[in-house]
DNA sequence: AAAACGTGGCC
DNA sequence: TGGCCAAGTTT
């Protein structure tokens, strides 16, 4: 006869000691033939996993990428971040997207290096105490950069366990994932776990035939549908038009700052912006260019970039505005770019389509 | 604790 | 096309 140990999971459920090791067992052999080859994956310096693991907050491998090599370039460590002007951090962030995540890995860095002597800190709670370190980003933290047994449980790994174990609640998914992660390499097995979700047990229509774990998952087991969502989706937000303007002048690009404190803070934009509901489009140009009327006479349509900011769809058309023999003085704020330096202005996702369009 | 925060990709 | 989702955090 043998013991076997239970977990109680829930108040009525219950998982043997034994299945845990044997799905941490398949998962983890299955994320060493299968797993991805990331940057972020070839270094063990805190540092460059909390960035990595920032970026990658709600945004894609693919994406990440580019952007993860030009800030490490950059920004090689704590004291380099924390040096840089805020303006080229968020220059080299543009494009991203959350720029709040920018602002913030600055200021830990600033906090880094007067208190914790340039260290990421080691600690869980202190990690948490850190801006824009939240309990996701502790976790992963804590397992892949110090080899400590807490769980990472972003949206993937959410996914996969509330499918496999059939997890109803919060307490129930954190009391199996903290189960789980008690093992050897807590920072493999978080890691093994997300890459499952982004790349097999995904969303939608969820690859199931691939899976290592089919055989122990409760969804796949029951028939139950894959596709049902774990989550509440958020609803829709309406609809903004955006019109934009980008202007010439030789060879500049007229440009404005944001305010820090609005949305897309600090970011340098075109001209342009939302249009009322029923205002027309040269009274919208008018009311954001104040005194650029003119510009906004001449200007002609160019072409139309399609956008997104925060889950409203935007279809943005874009102007260019000709100005032949005429001098144009834009109103206080406003600044002539040159081309050839725009790389030093962080501008939003929106401002660049359009120059690049413009440029054509 | 609901809402805000950016952007790209997929069907 | 419109809706959903992605290695979440903050207020």
């Amino acid at each position: 006869m043998s013991f076997e140990f239970n977990v109680r999971i829930s108040y009525t459920g219950f998982v043997s000691q034994t299945k845990f090791s044997r799905i941490r067992n398949r998962l983890i052999s299955w994320y060493l033939k299968n797993r991805r080859d990331l940057p972020w994956r070839r270094t063990r310096d805190p540092y460059a996993i909390l960035i990595a693991e920032t970026m990658l907050q709600q945004t894609q491998v693919q994406t990440v990428l580019p952007y993860y090599r030009r800030f490490l370039h950059a920004f090689p460590t704590v004291e380099a971040l924390d040096r840089a002007s805020k303006e080229k951090v968020l220059a080299l962030w543009s494009g991203l997207g959350y720029y709040r995540r920018a602002e913030n890995l600055k200021r830990a860095a600033r906090i880094m290096t007067r208190g914790h002597g340039g260290k990421i800190a080691r600690e869980f709670d202190a990690l948490r105490a850190l801006p824009g370190i939240g309990p996701y980003t502790a976790g992963a933290l804590m397992s892949i950069a110090f080899n400590r047994p807490y769980p990472a449980l972003d949206g993937n790994a959410r996914r996969v366990l509330t499918r496999l174990f059939g997890a109803k609640g919060e307490k129930e998914l954190h009391t199996i994932a903290s189960r789980l992660v008690a093992c050897a390499r807590p920072g493999q097995w978080n890691q093994a776990l997300m890459e499952l979700g982004a790349t097999i047990c995904v969303a939608q229509d969820p690859r199931c035939p691939l899976c290592p774990l089919r055989r122990f998952c409760a969804a796949w087991g029951s028939r139950r549908s894959l596709r049902k969502k774990p989550f509440v989706t958020k609803p829709s937000v309406e609809k903004v038009q955006w019109p934009l303007v980008v202007i010439q002048k030789k060879q500049k690009v007229l440009l404005r700052r944001r305010p820090a404190a609005a949305l897309l803070g600090g970011l340098w934009e075109v001209p342009g912006g939302e249009r009322k509901k029923g205002e027309s489009l040269t009274a919208a140009l008018t009311r954001h260019l104040n005194g650029l009327g003119d510009i906004v006479n001449d200007s002609h349509l160019v072409g139309e970039v399609r956008h997104s900011i925060t889950h409203r769809r935007i279809r943005a058309p874009v102007f260019l505005a000709f100005q032949p023999g005429k001098e144009i003085h834009p109103g206080p704020g406003w600044r002539w770019v040159p081309l050839s330096s725009l790389r030093r202005y962080p501008l939003s996702s929106l401002s660049l389509k359009a120059i690049k369009l413009v440029q054509r």
